[in-house]
RNA sequence: UGGGGCGUGGCCAAGCGGCAAGGCACAGGGUUUUGGUCCCUGCAUUCGGAGGUUCGAAUCCUCCCGCCCCAGCCA
């Protein structure tokens, strides 16, 4: 495949592996990996990740792993590892072959300690936690050794091997590297290679009760197979004069270890407890509730892969903290399904309009163009009839100054119908509330357009009222009412900022017929309203139940609020 | 007050000694059978601050200020 690249912009890790090329390094290879610990759902940040390894495998005819970090059986399951799995690939990448998991490689691991143990570069160590921790020191105290740093090369070899074969309880003993107990950098202060869990793996089962941490595994796993940047967030680059250190007393290949910054998004929370924590309490549905910012949420809610890879694209890779703007992912679906998306009329207030002059019993099947676009996904008919419904923010008795749909005496334009002229309202007698309204239509109009080349400001979206389908539809909006949930001014929960609006439920929706059929998952620009697909897990036929993805631009909305703030 | 990292417009982000890309947002205008899309136009005399080097600095040097990360037998 050709991968055409309109200039992108450059980013400081793209530069280092142009260098690298340059160079010679590697050989010529670009090897990364994406390894998530499968202990959570991936959600947005993961996807600028994943991203950037896959894109910049991609982008220089590298390739890139799909490996997960599973040392930790306390914490890991197969469901994640399922739903990672399902994540990546929506997203659009492929590992081919490449999948794997740190837990292949216990066993290579455990060969790896045994030759450091040899070399007198690691102990093993029966401090308990907490006396690690004492004599660990403090950021600005250094440590002391442990009263066990100095066993001969015999003992460490037999106690570790006894670790392995279970001979001693969970927390008893460690095996640590015997670097610098004095060391400025915390994570250089004889650091724990393995600890003793007693626990099931989720893929070696009971075979071992040792398990390696993430300083010791994550290297090696990278040098096994062969990475040549290892791509990681930022938090980790204090860890990588250890990352260097094992792989320099092994002496085996070397990979780059290169950090950048974590993504963080306006308006939402991004850490795996807090989303967990929305889950557990019951703030939203599930992992999937199309609020959260989890891939399977956004999913859900509508948005494309493409649009969350052009969205990575946009945000760029940089190593300084910051906070996207959630508006670039809206504008980034929208230009997305702007392009696809077939467009529908759907009324989701609706408001009954009689067309007085439009014979009884008529109907017509009018021309629509699904997607004026890409015209080259043609047209469709719509029944038109004597009543219809439109949108109640369509009418209004009382006009404000600006608004240009309909009002009484007013004529606008149906979208690919006629022009319509207001002649009556019909209101309940007791609460003044509009039942109705009365129109007449103009025949010479069909299609849309005046023949004597009068014009109109405004078009409307309808719905014939005997052909409509019925359908609930949930306008989904930003999760949280604060750019920064986080930021508790009062010392408030994070949790005190949930947008109370963030969910609407709308029951009687009336949709174009041509819906009735739309399949799972499918996405619908709704005319003049913003963008929709069909819910996968409760839409189903006859009882249709659509999402908004995200509304249109609305600059009538706009024009609105800043009339209210004059006033 | 130990170590590591980072500071370019409202939000992202290029640039790495030659005189501030681009995108989002925002504001005007044009086109329009979506108040959508699209198209124009505007939007940092300035790069955290202060000195210095240089013909010339966001880019090099010095000092200062601010923000983030690290004391899991988590990743």
């Amino acid at each position: 495949m050709i991968n055409e690249k309109p200039e992108r912009t450059p980013n400081f890790i793209r530069n280092i592996i142009i260098e690298d090329l340059k160079k010679g390094k590697n050989d010529g290879r670009v090897h990364t990996r994406f390894p998530p610990e499968p202990n959570g759902y991936l959600h947005i940040g993961h996807a600028k990740a994943i991203c950037i390894v896959f894109g910049l495998a991609q982008e220089f005819n590298g390739l890139c792993n799909l490996r997960f970090d599973d040392t930790n059986p306390e914490k890991e399951e197969d469901e994640y590892v399922r739903s990672i799995i399902e994540d990546v690939s929506w997203l659009g990448f492929d590992w081919e072959d490449r999948l794997f998991y740190a837990s292949d490689y216990f066993e290579q691991m455990y060969e790896y300690a045994v030759q450091l143990i040899k070399k007198g570069k690691a102990y093993v160590c029966e401090l308990t936690s907490e006396e690690t921790r004492e004599y660990r020191g403090t950021l600005t105290q250094p440590g002391k050794n442990s009263p066990y740093r100095d066993r001969t090369v015999e003992e460490n070899l037999d106690l570790f091997e006894r670790m392995r074969a279970g001979e001693f309880p969970d927390g008893s003993r460690t095996l640590r590297a015997k670097i610098d107990m004095a060391h400025p950098n915390l994570n250089m202060r004889d650091p724990v290679m393995y600890r003793i869990m007693h626990a099931s793996h989720h893929r070696t089962g009971d075979k071992w009760c040792i398990y390696p941490m993430y300083d010791w595994a994550h290297g090696l796993e990278d040098s096994i197979e062969g990475i040549t940047h290892s791509i990681c967030t930022v938090e980790f680059e204090d860890h990588r004069p250890l990352y260097d250190w094992f792989l320099e007393q092994l002496d085996i290949f070397h990979p780059q270890q290169i950090e950048f910054a974590r993504l963080n998004l306006n308006y939402t929370v991004m850490s795996k407890r807090k989303l967990l924590e929305l889950v557990q309490k019951g703030y939203v549905s599930g992992w999937d509730d199309p609020r959260m910012p989890t891939l399977s949420g956004l999913r859900r809610r509508g948005f494309t892969p493409e649009s969350i890879r052009n969205f990575a694209d946009m945000i760029g890779v940089a190593k300084r903290d910051s906070i996207v703007d959630v508006a670039m992912l809206e504008y980034s679906v929208r230009e997305d399904l702007n392009k696809r998306a077939p467009r529908v009329m759907s009324v989701l207030k609706p408001l009954k309009v009689v067309i007085t002059n439009y014979p009884e019993n008529q109907e017509e099947e009018l021309d629509a163009i699904n997607n004026p676009e890409d015209l080259s996904q043609g047209t469709r008919k719509v029944p038109f009839s004597r009543e219809l419904y439109i949108e109640q923010d369509d009418f209004r008795e009382d006009p404000p100054k600006k608004y240009f749909r309909l009002t009484p005496g007013r004529e606008v334009r149906l979208r690919y119908a006629y022009f319509i002229k207001c002649t009556d309202v019909i209101k309940d007698e007791t609460t003044g509330e509009i039942k109705e309204i009365h129109c007449t239509y103009d025949p010479a109009t069909k299609g849309g357009d005046a023949p004597d080349g009068r014009k109109v400001k405004a078009t409307l979206h309808w719905v014939s009222a005997a052909h409509a389908l019925d359908a609930e539809v949930r306008m989904y909006d930003r999760l949280f009412e604060v750019p920064d949930p986080l930021g508790n001014k009062s010392g408030e929960d994070f949790k005190a900022y949930i947008n109370p609006n963030s969910l609407e439920v709308l029951k009687n929706c009336k949709l174009e017929p041509g819906l009735k059929d739309a399949d799972s998952g499918a996405h619908f620009q709704f005319e003049r309203l913003g963008y929709f697909c069909v819910d996968k897990v409760d839409s189903k036929p006859g009882n249709l139940v659509f999402n908004r993805t995200v509304p249109l631009r609305d600059s009538w909305a706009k024009i609105e609020k800043a009339m209210k703030n004059k006033s």
